[in-house]
This record gives C-alpha cells, structure tokens and sequence, in this order.
RNA sequence: GGGCAGUUAGCUCAGUUGGCAGAGCGCCACCCUUACAAGGUGGAUGUCGCAGGUUCGACCCCUGCACUGCCCACCA
C-alpha cells in the first residue's frame, strides 16, 4: 500500500474495473429486491453539488442494500430537459446568425440531437467519477423510443379516458421562450410597482368611478369594472356602464363579492384576457374576453397607437397620455407579488391560449390516501414534508401539459383542416393516424405541441421498467404495495430519493400518474427527501455570487470518497446542506486515518491467517461488542434515513475505540492477531456504501480476500459478530487510570518523554494485576509501588475508582502547578458533588424520580467524597 | 395572507422515548512515541433565539414572540 491515501491513483481504475466486469447489474440470485430510480438529470449539464449529493445518498443505499443480499437495482437515465436545452441551442444558432424559425423545426430538431450526441455523455461520465455503481446497461433518455412509447400510450389513454382535454384557458405565457409554463414554473417575486388611479366615466360623463390599477396597459381590453354589491361609495354605479379610458368603449359595472372594498378604490377593472382572477369572474358572469398583448409580448391593434409597442415598456407612455387627458388621478408606490419565468427571469404575461390540461383532482386522491392514515403506503423521510404533499395535492390545480416548443414529445394528436375535429390515437395503437377520425379526410397534421418535461419525467418509474409492456423488469421491481392499502411491510421495495425541491414538479407527478396505470399499485413506499446544497454560510450556489463549489474539482483534490462522506454528514434533517470545505479537509483526513491503520494492521496480521471471530481476551471482547453495537447502529440509522447518523457513529468509534484504544493496547498485548484482522475487515465494509472506491482499494489489498471484491461482500449485521456479554470492566478501568495520569502529566508539564514512578493504593490487586500492564505502558509508569506507604512531602494525586496513584512530585514539577491543578480538580468536584447532593436534599426527587436514578446519584456522591478528601489530603500534603 | 423548517462553542453542524451539553475545523500547551504531523496527548470555550408554562428535573414537551430561509396563495 501507498504510504498515504491517495485517491488520484486509484479511483478511476477501480471504477472502471467494477463498470468491465459487471458489478453493477442486476442478479436473480436473491428474490429479495430493491430498486432506485435515478432522477434523471439534464442530458446536456454539468454536474452539480446536488447531483453529488444525490449519487452520495443513493449510491450508499444501492451498495448497502446489495451488500445485503438484495436483487439491487439503480436505475440511471438523462433527461431531455426541453426548455433548457433547446435554449441553449437557440443560442447556439443565434450565434451563428441564424434562429430555429429560420432553420424549421426538422432542420432545428436534427441540430439538438446532434447537440446531445455532442454533450450527452458528460453528465453520466462525471456522475460515474463519483463512484456511482447504478446498472448504466439500463441507461435510458426521455426521448428514446422505450419512454417515447410509454409517454404516447399515457397520453392516449388519458385522452380516451377525458382526463386529458384541449381548451382556450389563460395560462402562464414566457414571452422569453414563446411558450405556455405550468404554475410551478412561475416564480414570484415581490416587486416595486405603482398603483394608478383612473377615472372610468359615466356615458354622460356627469361623474366616473375610480379604479385602481397596477397595468394600465391592460385597460384596452377590460370587459368590465367590479364593485363589492355592499360598498356604498359605488352605489350609484349600480347596472350602469362607464367608458374604459383611452379605448373609449362602454362596460357595464358589475357587482361581485370577490372585490375588497378597503384596497384601492373598492372598484376593480375586469380584464380576462390578461389575469388569472378576472378570468374567473369574468366567466361567472359571462363577459368576453379581449386581448390587447400578443404572444410576443407587444400590445394589439386593440390599443389604437400604443400597438405594436412592448407591453411592459408602454406603461410610462400610457400613464402619460392618461394624465395629459385628466384620466389620470393619482399614482402611488405599491409592493406586489410579480410573476418571473422560472428559466428566462422575465416577466410572465398570463394571456388567453389554446392549450392541453391534465385532469388532477381524480388522480391526485389516490396520492393523497397514499399518505394518509395510521400506516400509509408511502413514508415520507423526513416526515415533515408529508404536510406539505396534502396542502398541495388537496388544492391541486389542472396541470397545463402542451408547450410550444419544438425539443420535446410531440403531442400525438392530429387536427383535421377540414372539420377541425382532432384525432388522438387508440390506446396501443402504434401507427399514426392518416384520416380525421370524424369525417375521414385525409388532411390532417399532428398537433405542434410538445409536451412539458415534466409529462415524461412524471412516467419515469414505469417506462424505464418497460411499461406498457408487461415486462419482467415491472414484474420483479415495482412495488406490489397499493395506495389505498396498510403499508404491507417496513421494507421498501423501491426508494424514491431526490430534492425537495420537485417535491410537486416531480414526486407527486409520478405517484398520480405511474398509481393510475399500475392498478393502484405505487411506485415507491419509501420518499428520502434531501436537502439543497448551499455554500458555507447558508447561501444558495451561483455563478453570480461566484460561491459555486465544482464537484469535479474537489473530486479531483481530495477524492470522491471524501466529498461523499462529507456530504453525507452534513445531510441532517433540516432544509440545507451547508457545505463547509473545512469539514471536508477533516473527513479525508479520517479516510487517511483508516488507510494508515490498515497498514498498521498488515504488518501485524499473518498473511496465511483465515478470518474468522475469536476474541483472546477481554480487549477483544470490548472491541467485538463495539462492532456489535456499531453496525446494530448503521444499518437501524440507515433503515431510518439517517446516514449522517450512520456515519458518524463510524467516525466516531473507528478513530476514538479503535484507532486510539484497541491498537494502541494491541500493541502491548501482541499475541493472536484474529480480532485486529476481523475487525479491520469489517470496518472496511462497514464502510464501503459510503465511501466505495477507497474501500475497495483497501480490501483488495487484504491478504485473506484474495481477489474477491468488497461490493459484492455480506454487510456485517449485528447477528453475525458473536455476543461478549461482558461489562469491560478492564478496559474501563485501564482508560480512566491512563487518561487520569495523562491529565496529571501534562497539566504538571511533565515531559512525554520521562517516565514517572508512582505508589498505588488499592484493595482490587485482581483487577490491577489484570491491567497493570496497559496502564503502565500507557502512562509511562517506570516503577509502581503497591500499598505501600508513599513518601511524604511533595506528592501528587489521582484517583479513578478503587485506583489512587499517588506520584511523587521530587525532580518532576513544581509544587506550584500541582496545588493549581489539585485545586481546580477539587473544585470542579466540590461543584458536581453540590449538584447531586442537592438533588438528593430534594424530598420530590427521592420520591418521584425513577428509583435507578436515586441510586445512582447515591453512588455518584459516594464515589465523589472519596475522592475529594484523597484530593484534599495530598493538596495538604504539598504544605504551605 | 397561509404553511413548513431552522435558531446549540468563533465557524459548519449532531444531540429520537425529558436525567449535570457533543463532533469537525479553528484556538492554547506539550510531543516528529517506527500505522498515521492529513498525526498523538491534554486543555479552554456555550445565559442551547427570547418570554412564559408543565415537571422533582426542560436543548428536548406546551403556549406566545422575534429573527432567518423555503414553499404555497386570485388583493387589483
């Protein structure tokens, strides 16, 4: 082995020999099985601390569950993401001063798919660095012909179902990308706006009505003005009409509860062409709708001279010319909530389009009993979110499922040029139709639409199993748990692990849809949400900020198996991952740690030797029940979703038991080497899920594991390490006694080189003639006198249990230093033993706390005195 | 406006049935003791956001408040 870890020398070899020999696929040797599904990202990205974070926690799971024995199965993918991608080629054309519209769509398409051969690979290969051993022979894109088919087949049977509909409705429109997005894209952010107040006038112009409005723009298509029926101030207004400033047309007042009689004026311009609300009300009370801002984002011929000038830049002139005409009364600051294009920032127009919408309340039930009662069908850890997954789907809104995009699922219906009827495929049917399915002409073309990403991604779990074909792959790995059924067992079969973030965008999607087309039957019990990665001090990563952490390059310093496990430790159970590169820089450390007590530990081990269990004597024995406990602890914190957790009682007992103690005592006892050899094997697997390429750089060099490799060894459990059932006390005493004497040393700044002699009083000669020699190595005690009278004068003490050491202080300190610390000890004594007996002064202490704990505390004030007055005699001892 | 989280050592975070607060990094002192200086030994450091309440006992449970972050929402 290498003096140090080094993880540049080994990691890609080990990878790649996992990824040639097939370590990652799938085996029928177990019927037990365990499926994640990768979510899937962008095909043309660059890999982030998210997908770090999510390969981090997914990998352990897989590698864990196949050290167990599962039929393991992750399952990789990309995305074809196409908004985003199909910008970043847009910008690549303009660049070539061209455009998509100047191309056409065939020409354009070719463009992106060559752009995705180009940069496809990248993703994967650097989600391979970090170790990932998902089942890649499986990999699959959302537009290969696999999901292609499951997302037509969907989709046709939505439609023949009527879950699926077309129609004229106001959606989110991003003038940006010239396309309709869902609510969930839309972000809002509150913004600094005006109020204007306008005067709307009667026919005979003998008096107006006042409305407030934050988009003058829009009055060129108002349809009416709303009052609250019980606001006296409008009154008047009552069934008459007024004149919509500037277009000069009359609308009729209308009287409506839903306006607020204390914002603006109480009076409220209708217009339903241009915001969501009006829209409402304006089909409550049957008005028209009117458009004065086209799709691109510039006003109509509706707004007489103001067309064809962008919509947002028109505002100013608008107001002005209202002001010139006395329209305008007022103008105030007011602080809105504005909606942005999640992707592009600018601001999102809602406008009246034709567009497809996915039914949700009749699938968005099933997902909600799914996490309903006493012992749902899906868990959600942390369980927290599961609040949040009922306020959403409980108020859940149709899903507006068409883009007018080109990079995506084309929609699989055809409209005929004739009778305008559309023809949606029958469910299985793969041929695309040639004739309207109502009058037989053959004129029909398929729909332009694409449809959002989020459809596909929604399907993901099914088509990447092979569904609609009744495949094997849906038969051995999807769950047979049923929404509307008690959780049938603690185990999942399928986990589903992601950000918290498409909580709805995704987790929610793919619950309703892939639960519609198995019969009920979910396709995870398990949700792991995890947290988003920010940057130290809490702050979101980005480019602007120049905070941006690149997995590839700390991956390149310290080695994936370091990012890993530092991601895994710092993903608690709160919201954000705050990645502190400091905490990394201590994590490789720990691996190094590891790697050098594994040297250690093959200088000592025969190389002939077999592994098997056998403790010799009682520190073998204390180190055993110690694995015992700690893999009892990570494979119940990884059951639970803690691999934080997991991990550090790992860290903890390998470097503090392990590395500290039993080596350090091992070196003093020598004689059989099976334990150190049975324990250094299974803490490197114990290990392995979390950090697998050092693992397995470690194991392979293992004498005893010839050339096996440690991704296909047993996980240890608690079962297999042999029960002790002893209480240690040897090993307790030799630490109390030695970390005593250490504290005495160094606070008397004892050199660590001198050895020291020392008078020891005790009435449990066995126990000290069991671990004298430990304590006297490990103190470095030369010369030790037993119950015999210490010299007199200048003495130090310490005192652990039946153990007082007294230490004759000539030639080693001054007496001044071990007055002070004989000083402060008694003092932190006195402190502790006021506390307890305090406690057991306390009458409703002694009778109502739990019994044990009295005794305790009993004990501690017992233990306590003796060892102050010890304390206090040899402080007199020292004189003055 | 509603909801969800967080607030613990200088910094990043643990603390799961309530029983004298922990880790990493940083800090101080001493040690290159041959697995490891990416190390060893010992040490210092906290009104556990604020205010009440329940309890023999509260970082932990309850109530209210403050601050931070996120999500949802139709006050123009």
């Amino acid at each position: 082995m290498e003096s140090s870890y080094n993880p540049n020398s080994f990691e890609q070899k080990i990878y790649h020999k996992w990824e040639e020999e097939g370590d990652f696929k799938t085996s029928s040797a177990s019927e037990k099985t365990f499926l994640i599904t990768m979510p899937p990202p962008n095909v043309t990205g660059v890999l982030h601390m998210g997908h770090a974070l999510f390969v981090s926690i997914q990998d352990t799971y897989t590698r864990w569950k196949r050290m167990l024995g599962y039929n393991t199965l992750w399952l990789p993918g990309t995305d074809h993401a196409g908004i985003a991608t199909q910008v970043m080629v847009e910008r690549q054309l303009e660049a070539e001063g061209t455009s998509r519209t100047k191309i056409g769509r065939d020409a354009f398409l070719k463009k992106v798919w060559e752009w995705k051969e180009e940069y496809g690979g990248t993703i994967t290969e650097q989600i391979r660095a970090l170790g990932s051993s998902c089942d890649w022979s499986r990999e699959l894109f959302t537009l290969d012909p696999k999901s292609s088919k499951a997302v037509r087949e969907s989709f046709t049977r939505l439609y023949k179902d009527g879950l699926i509909y077309r129609g004229e409705r106001i959606v989110n429109w991003s003038s940006g990308l010239q396309t309709a997005i869902s609510d969930l894209e839309v972000e809002l952010k509150p913004t600094e706006g005006k109020l204007y107040y306008l005067k709307y006038y009667l026919e005979d112009k003998s008096d107006y009505l006042q409305v407030a409005t934050t988009r003058p723009e829009t009055i060129f298509a108002d349809v009416a003005v709303a009052v609250h029926p019980q606001d006296p101030k409008w009154k008047k207004f009552h069934n008459k009409e007024v004149f919509v400033p500037l277009a000069n047309r009359k609308v009729p007042v209308i009287l409506d509860e839903y306006v607020d009689k204390e914002f603006g004026t109480g009076a409220l311009k209708i217009t339903p062409g241009h915001d969501q609300n009006d829209w409402l009300i304006g089909k409550k009370h049957h008005l028209k709708t009117l458009s004065c801002i086209g799709k691109d984002g510039k006003l109509n011929e509706l707004a007489g001279e103001f067309a064809g000038m962008v919509a947002w830049h028109s505002r100013k002139k608008i107001a002005e010319s209202l002001r010139e005409k006395e329209i305008l009364i007022k103008e105030e600051k007011h602080q809105h909530e504005l909606g942005y294009c999640q992707r592009t920032g600018v601001v999102v127009e809602p406008l009246i389009s034709m567009q497809w919408f996915l039914k949700m309340e009749s699938l968005a039930k099933p997902a909600v009993e799914a996490a309903s009662g006493e012992n749902p069908a899906i868990r959600f850890y942390p369980d927290y979110w599961k609040k949040t997954w009922f306020e959403w789907l409980n108020n859940i809104q149709d899903w507006c499922i068409s883009r007018q995009l080109w990079w995506g699922h084309q929609i699989p219906a055809w409209h005929c040029k004739k009778c305008e009827a559309i023809t949606v495929p029958e469910p299985g049917q793969s041929d695309n139709p040639t004739k309207c399915g109502s009058c037989s002409s053959d004129e029909i073309a398929q729909d332009t639409d694409v449809l959002d990403t989020w459809y596909s991604s929604a399907l993901w779990p099914i088509s990447t199993l092979g569904w609609p074909d009744n495949s094997s792959d849906l038969k051995i790995y999807y769950p047979v748990q049923k929404y509307n059924e008690p959780r049938n067992t603690d185990e999942a079969k399928a986990l589903m692990e992601t950000g918290s973030d498409i909580l709805f965008f995704w987790v929610a999607r793919m619950v309703m849809m892939c639960t519609h087309f198995m019969g009920g039957k979910i396709p995870f019990e398990d949700v792991f949400l995890h947290a988003m990665v920010r940057d130290e001090k809490g702050q979101k990563m980005s480019k602007t900020k120049g905070n941006v952490v690149d997995p590839l390059d700390v991956t390149e310093q310290h080695g994936a198996d370091s990012l890993r496990l530092t991601l895994l430790a710092l993903s608690g159970q709160g919201r954000n991952v705050n990645l502190d590169l400091k905490r990394l820089e201590g994590y490789k450390a720990f691996i190094n740690k590891i790697w050098n007590a594994t040297k250690f530990c093959l200088i000592q081990i025969n190389e002939s030797e077999k592994l098997e269990v056998n403790a010799s004597d009682y520190i073998d024995s204390w180190l055993l029940d110690g694995l015992k406990n700690l893999s009892h602890q990570m494979n119940s914190d990884l059951k639970n979703y803690r691999p934080d957790a997991a991990f550090n009682a790992y860290y903890q007992f390998t470097w503090y038991e392990f590395c500290d103690w039993y080596l350090e005592l091992f070196k003093i006892k020598k004689g059989s080497t099976k334990t150190l050899q049975f324990a250094l094997d299974t803490l490197i697997r114990l290990l392995h899920p979390m950090a697998p390429m050092v693992t397995e750089e470690i194991y392979q060099s293992l004498p005893w594991t010839k050339d096996e490799k440690i991704i296909h060894k047993e996980y240890p459990i608690e079962s297999k390490i042999p029960v002790q059932n002893s209480e240690h006390t040897e090993v307790y005493a030799i630490k109390g006694c030695v970390e005593g004497i250490r504290n005495f040393r160094t606070e008397n700044k004892v050199n660590p080189k001198i050895k020291i002699s020392a008078y020891l009083q005790t009435e449990n000669l066995k126990l000290w003639n069991s671990i004298s020699p430990y304590v006297l190595e490990l103190a470095k005690i030369e010369s030790i006198h037993i119950n015999t009278q210490a010299p007199k004068g200048a003495v130090g003490r310490v005192n652990f249990g039946q153990f007082t050491f007294t230490i004759p202080l000539e030639g080693l300190v001054d007496k001044d230093a071990e007055k002070q610390r004989l000083t402060s000890e008694i003092k932190k004594i006195e402190k502790d033993l006021a506390f307890s007996t305090g406690r057991l002064n306390n009458e409703k202490f002694v009778s109502k706390a739990k019994p044990e704990l009295v005794e305790q505390e009993k004990k501690i004030v017992t233990d306590l005195s003796l060892k102050l007055s010890s304390l206090i005699s040899a402080l007199e001892s020292l004189g003055e």
